[in-house]
DNA sequence: CACTGGATAGAGCGTTCGCTCTAGTCCCAG
DNA sequence: CTGGGACTAGAGCGAACGCTCTATCCAGTG
């Protein structure tokens, strides 16, 4: 009565499917320079299945956007924080992951919440609003780790605030100079600065 | 002969206020989301006198923004560093002249540079090259500060990387937060880590 | 069996996009 | 006075934009 396999799956996908091409597809492009036609195009949906998932049209499907680059860059991060025990060597780890995976998107794929927050503050307010949640959940899951490292808490804290700005700093310079240097630099750096509160 | 002053004051003004109003919306709007006639519009100019200055289109307009963008600061940045002999009380300086900047705005004016960079790799390529040069330029006034007061070029150019990298996350984790709080906290974790470099 | 409602399908709406083109204005040199 | 180049002016092009609309398909239900 709930679930039924094959229907929901199928439902699932579909809604899946566009989400996820959304989101590839405006983090390369852009919020405003990803037409929903594309998106229709290249997830195999059509423009009638798109608005029934979507009724609230472009705004919200960005939304739903940002919303899973959100959970996979938590998910990025939760896994390499834990694989290492010394929050310093978990930052170099996560400086190089992110480094690899630009340079195999040959330097196209970016943070995928900044490229839909830019010029979307006045336009479309429920992706500013997601973006800033994002932020928020990624600096809690660092000052979650650095707490159990044994920092205190305000530490911690302010210590995630500038570990993510940096992430979104470095990781936007390594793009434009079509360069690992920035993050692998950022990722010293952090380590460094983490290092001097022990 | 080579210069007529009224002929040639009025060809620049129009010229320039093309490229300012162009920087301007832009940076809200980012690239995509602005359009060549609203610049036209609210620059008090028509699309005849756009394309008599800006041959190559709105790609041509872009990268002159973007050049504008890094003109102006750099500038900030030179400013604002020579006020202050320690690098260190300089760089709290700085990310507090950027909040204000943010606040003053309503959190719309970001970097300029970060607003066109995103969305346009593949669009257009140029912007991406300006952007690129911008990054470059302002590391090297950071590094020069560094250098002056003591700093090895090895650590003056890697701590110009993060210093760069982290103002640009910064100032826009502040713009998606609506709050100076991250660019407070970079400030002071930006000082401590060119601090532990003596 | 008819019926229902979720899902698919795409033609087409009005608007805006970036850009081209021709016509006209202005000012100075010859 | 006149010719010519720099600049202004805006109508209009084809294409793409976000979105609405009606029509159809199909599995599950009474």
């Amino acid at each position: 009565m709930k679930t039924k396999a094959p229907h929901d799956l199928d439902t699932a996908g579909t809604r899946e499917r566009i989400v996820r091409t959304a989101s590839r597809l405006m983090q390369r492009q852009g919020y405003e320079g990803t037409g929903i036609k594309q998106i229709s195009r290249e997830a195999g949906a059509t423009l009638g299945s798109l608005y029934h998932f979507f009724p609230g049209g472009k705004q919200e499907l960005g939304t739903a956007a940002v919303r899973l680059g959100d959970e996979e860059f938590t998910e990025l991060l939760r896994e390499t924080l834990d694989a290492e025990p010394e929050p310093e060597k978990a930052l170099l780890a996560l400086t190089a992951s992110l480094a690899q995976g630009l340079r195999d998107s040959d330097w196209l794929d970016g943070c995928p919440v900044t490229s839909m927050v830019v010029g979307t503050a006045t336009s479309a307010p429920g992706i500013q609003q997601a973006a800033a949640e994002a932020f928020t959940r990624w600096r809690g899951v660092v000052a979650g780790k650095l707490v159990a490292a044994g920092f205190s808490e305000t530490d911690a804290d302010e210590l995630a605030h500038t570990v993510i700005a940096t992430l979104e700093g470095a990781e936007l310079a390594a793009q434009v100079a079509r360069s690992g240097t920035p993050l692998e630099v950022a990722g010293r750096h952090l380590a460094r600065l983490v290092a001097s509160y022990r």
